[in-house]
RNA sequence: GCUGGUGUAGCUCAAUCGGUAGAGCAGCUGAUUUGUAAUCAGCAGGUCGCGGGUUCGAUUCCCAUCACCAGCUCCA
């Protein structure tokens, strides 16, 4: 005879043991028609489930966000459902759900096209109609491996092996698809329906290259069929912001064959390139670092002795020239010690900041080259700090300051930080790592930044603390950096001279703010759809002329404007000023001038911003942004 | 690198069930001299990604290759 009692406090008493269904009807027949899972003691159970004593309820209804994500891994059943249907010898694998949706991976000798994508999600609303149960039942772990051997599906029984032997394993069926799964899921399959294939992919089992490719199928799915257009929508906008898409309208860069990964940069592009290095170099300035240049090709035998050579070769570049083996570099610390080692340094010096704006080369694999992106020629804001052990901790938390303090310069507010610690391939010591990690750690814990371990995912020579930005399809890209490098500089002889006259190791510090410039305009492109403030616009006001008698007059302008270090452009064409106008917008051009008889008489000048609001001045000098 | 898809004019896209391609925008020329998101007319523009094969004939079919797109794996 259990009591119940529910989030408001209120005590639902029963005469039986009742479901988790019974006490949503019993609340209301609307609550009830919405429950797809109940919570009791922050574990999800189905509606069917039987409480006998008594207990705190909640009901999860699809209106929240546990309720979406039941219902997403539900669909996930449901195309799996839908395949096995149409495709009675494609095997299962898993399905799980990812934000906004979900996948689901097939084993499947005959590869899916986008027609079966379409005749998939038919079969599926069809199944949906049918508003089919959904049964959990319990198994053993034997009688679980007999059932999926008995039915051919040889994954699920690899992912049994997997399992806690000890608990019961339990399985869903709806109709006559049965799939393993922890649960919960909606009562039936009639509280699914707004959802939609989006694409169709390869994926490895278990994630790892080695194994069998197989077939992934994506879908997007939500309560209601409002959000689910929503978000297709998003969709759409997001794909106008594609900073490749923009590029080409835009005349910034372009891509070719003959030179995968590496960009043409265009004039408007190189403008917005140079803009985004002179305020680094002069932020630079301000922190104290020096800047170098050194060469883009060096000897095989300097990369041997930073362990390039061993750790990173086949993402090197590399020539022959006169029996002498190059490589191109794909990182400037080499260089750097080289630079640091032609003095005699003192303790005094440290640390010991020296910057350079190196043109990097890395052999990506083709799949992974992504415009702007991921590229195989790209330039970073690089920097190494030579410093001493007990300068870490300051040095760290006073980069994470400068990195939060560009980013912001730049208009990013959501940045994504992760820790990642040692890899498997990697030189020096666990006792230099242990150290090495727990100094990013501590700086991290001290500015209390929210922050994601990553295992394994640091450098061959050192941990790193991640700095990511999303691009307009929420894929994250790595930008800034900072790594603690405890083995390289001993490794190529870089030392300094301590208070007592000794010969130390300086420990290295490898960092970068903007990461990749090259990725960092890619994201800033579609961060603001091409709109770029007025500091950035590589064009940042035009002036057009209403007819012809203004000519020379908007002439003058624009050499006022120009005189004014404003980068300014005329439009002089035979065109109506609409259709200039137009152009600009198009163009995304901050500002316009139009000059028309109005303005030769007066003397002063009308600016019109990107948004259509205009502004008078009373002469150029008086110009301030606005909008 | 792997799986699947795509590749036609500067851009966006048609067409040819095998008979060497067409539109809009952009460009150029001319007319128009214009007041806040497209004035009109004309012209020019393509070895149909590159290389083979089949065929009387290939942009179209086949093979190979390169690049791009999506995802996977990787990623400093």
């Amino acid at each position: 005879m259990p009591d119940i009692t529910l989030p408001d406090g209120s005590i639902k008493n029963f005469d039986k043991d009742v479901s988790i269904a019974d006490v949503a009807l019993a609340i209301g027949s609307g609550l009830f028609k919405v429950a797809v899972a109940g919570c009791i003691d922050g574990v999800l159970y189905d509606t069917s489930h039987i409480i006998k004593n008594n207990i705190k309820l909640s009901i999860i209804t699809s209106q929240t966000d546990e309720g979406v994500q039941i219902i997403r891994h539900s669909t996930a059943h449901l195309l799996a459902h839908a395949v096995k249907q149409l495709y009675p010898k494609v095997q299962v694998t898993i399905g799980p759900v990812i934000d906004y949706g979900f996948y689901y991976d097939f084993a499947t000798s005959e590869p899916f096209t986008p027609e079966d994508l379409t005749k998939i999600e038919n079969k599926m609303q069809e199944l949906v109609k049918k508003d089919i149960p959904l049964i959990r039942t319990e198994m053993n772990l034997t009688d679980v491996i007999d059932y999926f051997n008995g039915i051919n599906e040889t994954y699920k029984t690899k992912i049994i092996a997997d399992l806690d032997k000890n608990q019961p394993i339990s399985l869903y069926t709806q109709d006559d698809f049965t799939d393993l799964c922890r649960g919960p899921h909606v009562p039936s399959t009639g509280f699914l329906g707004h959802f939609k294939l989006t694409k169709i992919a390869g994926s490895y089992w278990r994630g790892d290259s080695n194994n069998e490719m197989l077939q992934r199928i994506y879908g997007v799915a939500f309560s209601h069929k409002k959000q689910l257009k929503q978000h297709l929508n998003k969709l759409d906008e997001a794909k106008k912001r594609d900073h490749r898409k923009l590029a080409t309208a835009l005349n910034l860069f372009h891509l070719q064959p003959e030179s995968p990964g590496m960009v043409f940069w265009h004039n408007d592009g190189w403008i917005i390139y140079n803009i985004i290095v002179d305020y680094i170099r002069k932020i630079l300035n301000e922190k104290n670092y020096t800047e170098v240049r050194t060469p883009e090709m060096v000897d095989r035998s300097l990369w041997e002795r930073s362990g390039h050579w061993d750790k990173f070769k086949e993402q090197m570049f590399t020539t022959s020239v006169e029996n002498r083996e190059y490589a191109i570099k794909p990182m400037n610390c080499p260089c750097h010690i080289q630079i640091y080692n032609t003095t005699l340094t003192s303790y005094k010096d440290l640390p010991l900041r020296m910057a350079e704006f190196g043109s990097c080369h890395r052999n990506e694999p083709s799949g992974t080259l992504h415009g702007l992106m991921r590229l195989r020629n790209f330039i970073q804001d690089d920097a190494h700090i030579f410093c001493s052990k007990e300068q870490i901790s300051s040095e760290v938390l006073a980069f994470i300051d400068l990195v939060y303090e560009v980013y912001r310069h730049f208009g990013f507010n959501e940045i994504e930080v992760a820790l990642s610690t040692r890899p498997a391939k990697r030189v020096g010591d666990d006792k230099i790592w242990d150290e090495a990690e727990k100094a990013l750690e501590d700086a991290l814990q001290k500015k209390q930044i929210k922050y994601e371990i990553k295992p394994g995912e640091g450098a061959f020579y050192g941990p790193k603390i991640e700095f990511s930005l999303k691009d307009c399809l929420d894929r994250v890209w790595q930008c800034g950096t900072m790594q603690v490098d405890f083995s390289m500089p001993g490794r190529l002889d870089a030392t300094y001279i301590d208070k007592n006259g000794d010969k130390k190791t300086p420990v290295m510090l490898h960092r970068a703010i903007l990461g990749s410039i090259e990725r960092f305009i890619g994201i800033l492109i579609e961060h603001y759809a091409g709109k770029l403030p007025f500091w950035l616009a590589p064009v940042q006001v035009i002036i057009a002329n209403i007819s012809e008698q203004q000519q020379d007059y908007a002439s003058e302008i624009l050499q006022e404007l120009k005189k004014l270090n404003i980068r300014a452009k005329s439009d002089f064409s035979n065109e109506k000023i609409s259709y200039k106008i137009r152009k600009a917008c198009n163009n995304k051009t901050p500002f316009m001038m139009i000059i028309g008889d109005k303005e030769m008489e007066s003397g002063t000048i009308t600016a019109r911003s990107l948004s259509g609001e205009n502004k008078e001045f009373s002469s150029v000098k008086d110009f301030k942004i606005f909008g």
